[in-house]
DNA sequence: CAATATTTGAGATCTAATCTCAAATATATA
DNA sequence: TATATATTTGAGATTAGATCTCAAATATTG
């Protein structure tokens, strides 16, 4: 796990901004120290769900701007989760991982491979694509589960 | 590619049925056929309009019902291609494969790794998870749109 | 401080997916 | 075969996630 300290995340945030010539708003502050803090797998109905319990106001719309921009700084990464919603994870103080997800309790395994990410590196350079995102879910039923069945 | 003549497909597709109790109604052949023929990777609402264009008339309700019986008896496979729509792939003549998609012209490249499919078999054991279905994506520039940018 | 550019929020709109329920169809039983 | 029972269908309503619109608010520039 990379630590890193809100601060100068918030820094890399500010400089990203700039450089596209955006501001960081109070709306933006809000959603990116929330995300910094509390939130590693989410879906954006959630996160609206989760500010307004906190009574941090914004809005729909400012919330599913202020993501894509965090996807396009690097912030965010999309992860397949389930195929009707877009699931995101923080990544900013993380080590890159794939995810297990148990299809009977929903929990979520996080896993690093480097040997899957190196077939994953080989099968772009064997197809001549440069790779700019890759995901690899694997669905099934968790220990915990089996044995309850069992019971 | 592992080829099956329709027949075969179809006798089971019948037995499936017949197994839950559940009837070989027209529609269902109507789709079913359609799938078996015409269609590796598509959305419900692409399947929903190319019926149609062939005037073979099933209802939106019946289409996505029937797909949910195809996904449970093993013929369709949920395939992660985009985050807000599901997107199978019929998989009852092809053999097991993953995807690269180009994000520019959204061309997808079929791939089979065995090491990668290795991996993922060895971090289900390690997690102790019994694997019902897995995905790998990789998403990327493809050679041709690279090349066409640069001109 | 005024002029200009960006951002926000409320609500409308769009789209995918699911649900409802009466009518139609299929199956089982006599 | 006729009748009873169970399943399936389709039209349209509903739900839910995501995006769009545009006037008002806020921020930035000169
Ligand atoms: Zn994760
Ligand atoms: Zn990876
Ligand atoms: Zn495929
Ligand atoms: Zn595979």
């Amino acid at each position: 796990m990379v630590t890193l300290d809100l601060q100068s995340l918030i820094i890399r945030f500010r400089e990203y901004l700039q450089n596209k010539g955006l501001s960081y708003t109070p709306q933006r502050r809000v959603i990116f120290e929330y995300l910094c803090k509390e939130r590693s797998h989410f879906n954006t109905e959630e996160l609206i769900a989760s500010l307004r319990e906190k009574r941090l106001k914004v809005s729909r719309a400012t919330v599913y701007r202020t993501l894509g921009h965090l996807e396009d700084a690097g912030f965010l990464r999309q992860v397949a989760l389930n195929s009707t919603q877009i699931h995101y994870e923080f990544i900013a103080n993380t080590k890159h991982h794939e995810h297990v997800v148990c299809e009977s309790c929903g929990s979520i395994i996080e896993f690093s491979d480097p040997q899957l990410e190196e077939r994953i590196e080989a099968v772009a350079a064997k197809h001549n694509v440069s790779i700019t995102r890759h995901n690899v879910q694997i669905f099934g039923i968790c220990r915990r589960c089996r044995e309850q069945v069992k019971t």
